[in-house]
DNA sequence: GGATGAATTGCTAGCGCTAACATATACGTC
DNA sequence: GACGTATATGTTAGCGCTAGCAATTCATCC
């Protein structure tokens, strides 16, 4: 099949085409599509007219060569569909905005050496920033993103050593703070649920403080379950009934994130279960679908949006080298939200 | 703050910085690292050392410009947040993975003029391809993507007229059979509860096919009720509340998405009303949530990965030149899932 | 041994645009 | 009316890479 072939033989256009149909030089071109320097009133309206009527549109790769800048912002993230991410994407789309700056996203589906190939391949475009998730990279990565010569902020954990900038909470003071509240709750007999994935370092970080200080208040994790793949929410049902029958004196489950935590509760309720009073509930992440169901699950705000907001800014203002002042190490605070199935 | 002070002034590497290093010249190092032509194993053992040692990534800002071709496909959707455009961009990178092509994203958050100005933005990256949302667009969006010469691929909808390619399901149809399998069950008094976006074509189709089908049957739509922002989810059960208040005769409500929807179901649930037996519900999409619910949701499946994976093939190949016996206007059939939440 | 062709490597000329500088034009000023 | 001071436009030289061809090397053959 043929594409768009009311035109004829289509060279494509060039700033060339819009000079000479407007009568003036390329760069005077440039520069009214650019809107930099001066140019009468008079001849820019006479090339925008030129430039719309023809269609053209600017070259960027051009562009960007000539003029050594490319306003993109490389956001590197490990997922899109598990609500977390997309807020952060949210609050870094809000302070980009208002900058000549935009994002670009890349996966990695939590694995190492596609975040490492996604980098690759993102610093080849020459970005002027790079957001990335998380403190733990491949040697390969870490050198990438040390070489280059631009900010880079890495968001969601604080726990570690930044190549740059970093922007989140302690993973491991999340968790220290959710066993503190259910150990001052009077629960006592915890169970933990979570993903099968040694490679979710946050996860992992805030297991090691929910043990940890559960532990100084005497406690343990009693029983655990894992999980992979499939619908979380179902998955929370069946991880619950499973580690329910087989540890039927849990008082406490506290899940690595919400949706399977929503799952969890929704199984207890089904089954009549006393909650918070026979048994607690927690979540972790404060997504918005929790409020809509029959009961609020207790959680761990995580302070996304303003992660990316806060990112964003740093690679904003690095970017346009206005540093005065600018904090480069932002520690949020874990934010508990009792909701109703953790007892105060 | 200094970032990557540990190289002095940062000259950023070149493609002659590895050829000097590996002592050949700049076409074969640009020869290796991109595996075309004849090189000799020695020389390009050499050179991937030598560019492994410098740290160096390719300029592909460069390469475009020179080989006047860039591998990205711009995909442009509404939005990333409501669990449907993922599953889209699931099915795309599954396939553009077996391909030299990227996918890019740019969101436009269901505003025409967003969406124009996204589709400049991309298109001045020269990307190989478009995949864009929907069949409508502004004039001047229409005029550029027809003036280009690349694969254009609008997806989810084939209720209209194409620029190039299409790929998705009838939501006129969508609403047609429900509004069938809703009379034949017997339901007589429906409502509808949607978003208020004059703006979201596709729900205004299916409201259309909807409402034409139950007309067919002698029924109309008997209330409405419509939200915008917030969470869903708390927003289904409001809205539910407040229709069978004003209107408690409705024994059928019909949400334009499943995610209202499941708040509509979790609030009947609370109220003790019999579900499908007093009142049946049903949502759009088939999301994966819904399983997780207490009572399945009658929905319709829209295809939505499959979407992405025929679009990206059509773009796939279309930009490889393969496009023997190649379809180009793919209609999947919407798939009704009565759920436990429609009689049947 | 020198011709032959294939494999390997190098050279030249841009790709379309913009930084930096050079030039032209307008506008006051005394 | 010569002069400075803005303002407006044009010219030149790349940005870092790759297509297309030229040149070189090497093995092979009669």
């Amino acid at each position: 099949m043929t594409r768009g072939s009311q035109d004829q033989a289509k060279r494509p256009l060039t700033l060339r085409d819009v000079s000479e149909a407007s009568g003036v030089s390329e760069m005077t071109v440039s520069r009214v599509l650019r809107n930099r320097g001066d140019v009468s009133a008079a001849t820019r309206k006479k090339v925008l007219a030129a430039a719309k009527t023809l269609g053209y549109v600017p070259n960027k790769i051009a562009g960007a060569l000539a003029s050594q800048r490319v306003n993109l912002v490389a956001v590197i993230i490990p997922s899109m569909s598990n609500m977390v991410f997309p807020d952060v994407m949210t609050g870094i789309s809000e302070v980009l905005d208002n900058t000549p700056l935009q994002p670009v996203v890349g996966l990695t589906n939590y694995l190492p050496e596609k975040e490492e190939s996604v980098l690759y391949e993102m610093l080849s475009w020459r970005p002027s920033g790079v957001i990335i998730a998380g403190l733990e990279h491949t040697d390969a990565a870490r050198a990438m993103l040390r070489g280059v010569d631009i900010p880079v902020v890495e968001i969601m954990d604080v726990d570690g050593t930044p190549i740059d900038a970093m922007v989140g909470i302690s993973h491991r003071r999340a968790g220290r703070m959710m066993a503190q509240a259910i150990a001052k709750a009077g629960y006592e007999h915890i169970g933990f649920l979570g993903t099968k994935m040694p490679l979710d370092h946050r996860a992992r970080k805030r297991f090691e403080g929910f043990t940890e200080a559960l532990a100084k208040e005497g406690l343990e994790v009693e029983d655990q379950e894992f999980y992979e793949g499939g619908s979380a929410l179902v998955k929370g049902r069946e991880m619950t009934e499973t580690i329910l029958n087989r540890s039927p004196d849990l008082d406490f489950l506290y899940y690595s994130n919400d949706m399977i935590g929503a799952g969890g509760l929704l199984y207890c309720l089904d089954k009549g279960i006393d909650v918070p009073g026979q048994i607690g509930l927690a979540g972790f992440n404060g997504v918005e679908l929790l409020q809509g169901l029959p009961k609020l699950l207790a959680t761990m705000d995580a302070g996304r949006i303003e992660t990316g907001r806060k990112a964003a800014e740093i690679v904003a203002r690095m970017a346009a080298g206005d540093v005065e002042g600018l904090q480069t190490r932002v520690e949020l605070t874990p934010k508990l939200q009792y909701g109703e199935t953790l007892r105060r």
